[in-house]
DNA sequence: CAACATCCTGAAAACGATTCCAGACTGGCC
DNA sequence: GGCCAGTCTGGAATCGTTTTCAGGATGTTG
């Protein structure tokens, strides 16, 4: 068995608690009993076991993350930031992918939530009600990713810029008629971004199609792509990149032109976005930032600090999916 | 605070000992004294703590996952389908991103170990000693996935016979000359996909022409495109699909026909490999199977099973990157 | 040398669960 | 009624840590 703080105290022939106190507030005990201790513990390999810090200080020192769905390339960019950021504060992640299914996440927040001291949400698919009800019940702290549910703090993406920023940029090359192909009807991001679409296209005075709701993946866009192509829509704005790539496999097997005939707008960025043929111009979210932002607000949670909502920008990446209006 | 096994005990009017029984060995409690347990421990909402029953019978029920990169896009389907099949046993998952450093790797595995039953080392970058230093010292099972290192069993690709249908298909196409991009020099799966090329090339008795070692991502391929477009080679397989990509960006851009000029075979089949144009021949790694046959060793040693070694099988997938040989 | 503060240490309690052990109760049988 | 086996229960010990508390050693000051 690995050693344990006994050990070390045996073999460095002091108490338990100097053990404890050498390495965890050095300043305490004398140098010399220190060095004994840090020697021992080398000698040993030993390092704490956190579980049992976690049941006297209430303390763990892991985070629990749970998501929708790591086949997503979404979620991983944001994983990783988490558990980088994370690992700065000594925390450990703990991972749990719900398969889209809000029953699978609940009782994985259930399940996970004594072994963790916090929670980071990404793209939750329970409803408010039920996220409320997991949170009163087991009053640990909860910070949601990418939508709004109170009284949760939050870090959003700033769809309603991006969408305004793609909506430019179709006007600015002659489009009047845009479609969204919309993604699931229970996803926040998916409202959140239609509202920034519609406030946008109204603002430019531009007429919106809207077709879906479709799954928020390539099977999805492509299952849509003949009903856009068929609609008077110029240019078209994807719920998210991998409709949008489906979208445009989809017209190159019809041979649609992109952009020629119909200009492509996908969301997310995603790594895939610059390597298909046309390249996809696309709302780029910060993931990464999205990521580390919500590890500080639970850290302010954690630490009775008050967390404020964050809002992360977007931005229009430009590539070859989007061109001038036909004629 | 959560409720915990004193409450129910309080609000069931029994001891802590028999709610626990009442919970774990339900056949071992009178029936109504079962019922007024569970009815309790649902009122209060009451999970088990299971750092608690860790520290007693030294089963967390909790597996750690240690990976070089979820940004590569390999990983998160490796990581959903050890998710899956954990859940399936009631095992939570821990991840870890070492971000490809081996001081990292072996630090976050002696960090996590007391908190977990066993690791599922994916492509661990540390050395064998190292690996082998680690195990000894904290005496946690480790099963490995796509590598090798005794002792530990381990989960490996069939990387032989998927270079054997890659070599054999550019062979049918008719080309002789064949360049390998090579990933990291340290990487395990590299030199294993090495071997396995030079044994189908000799056997078909064709030319290896060796590049690289090159980053495992796509601006590695896109860095050694310009050296392998100068060489003989009328066909190239890359280290992985990102490498693949690069090389195929960068033909695009110097106007490189694919396949007309130079063939290009990837190696994993990740999701974008399908998407981009021309499509990817690629090499498909049984990912999920991986993820799942891991988790089933790590569950066998846990259960003082004797794991045995798997290789799960590959599969060449043709699309439109390949073609008859120029002339 | 007494009085006192300061520094350092170890014993013991605590956390939340599980498990061992012993005892209380029940029923069956003579 | 007396004995025994079997069933069920609660008390107490246990796991590996952290923290509180009290006391011992040391040094400083009057």
């Amino acid at each position: 068995m690995a050693a344990t703080i006994k050990d070390v105290a045996r073999l460095a022939g002091v108490s338990q608690s100097s053990v404890c106190r050498a390495l965890a507030k050095p300043e305490q005990v004398r140098p010399e009993t220190r060095e004994r201790v840090e020697r021992a513990a080398r000698d040993l390999g030993y390092y704490p076991n956190r579980a049992a810090r976690g049941l006297i200080t209430g303390r763990t020192a892991n985070i629990g993350v749970v998501l929708p769905d790591l086949a997503n390339p979404f979620f991983p960019s944001v994983v990783k930031a988490i558990q980088t950021q994370a690992r700065l504060f000594d925390y450990a992640v703990f991972l749990g992918d719900t398969d889209e299914d809000p029953a699978v996440e609940t009782s994985l927040i259930r399940a996970l939530a004594k072994q963790v001291d916090g929670f980071l949400l990404c793209s939750p698919r329970a409803s408010d009600d039920e996220l409320r009800a997991c949170d009163r019940e087991l009053q640990t702290p909860i910070v949601v990713l990418n939508r709004r549910v109170s009284p949760f703090p939050a870090v959003t993406a700033d769809s309603a810029d991006g969408m305004r920023q793609a909506v430019g940029h179709l006007h600015a090359l002659g489009h009047r008629r845009i479609a969204y192909v919309a993604g699931p009807r229970t996803s926040w991001s998916n409202r959140d971004r239609l509202r920034g679409l519609r406030s946008a296209t109204s603002s430019y005075d531009m007429d919106l199609i809207e077709a879906g709701n479709v799954a928020p993946t390539v099977d999805g866009g492509a299952a849509v792509a003949d009903l856009v192509a068929a609609s008077p829509a110029t240019a078209v704005i994807a719920y998210n990149d991998l409709v949008a790539l489906g979208l445009l496999n989809r017209f190159r097997d019809r041979e649609i032109a992109v952009p020629g005939r119909i200009s492509v707008v996908g969301f997310d960025d995603i790594l895939l976005a610059g390597l298909v043929t046309p390249a996809l111009t696309t709302v780029a979210i910060a993931k990464e930032q999205i990521g580390r932002a919500g590890v500080e607000l639970l850290l302010d949670l954690l630490g009775d600090r008050s967390p404020v909502n964050k809002r992360t920008p977007t931005q229009l990446i430009v590539r070859a999916s989007t061109g001038p209006v036909p004629q």
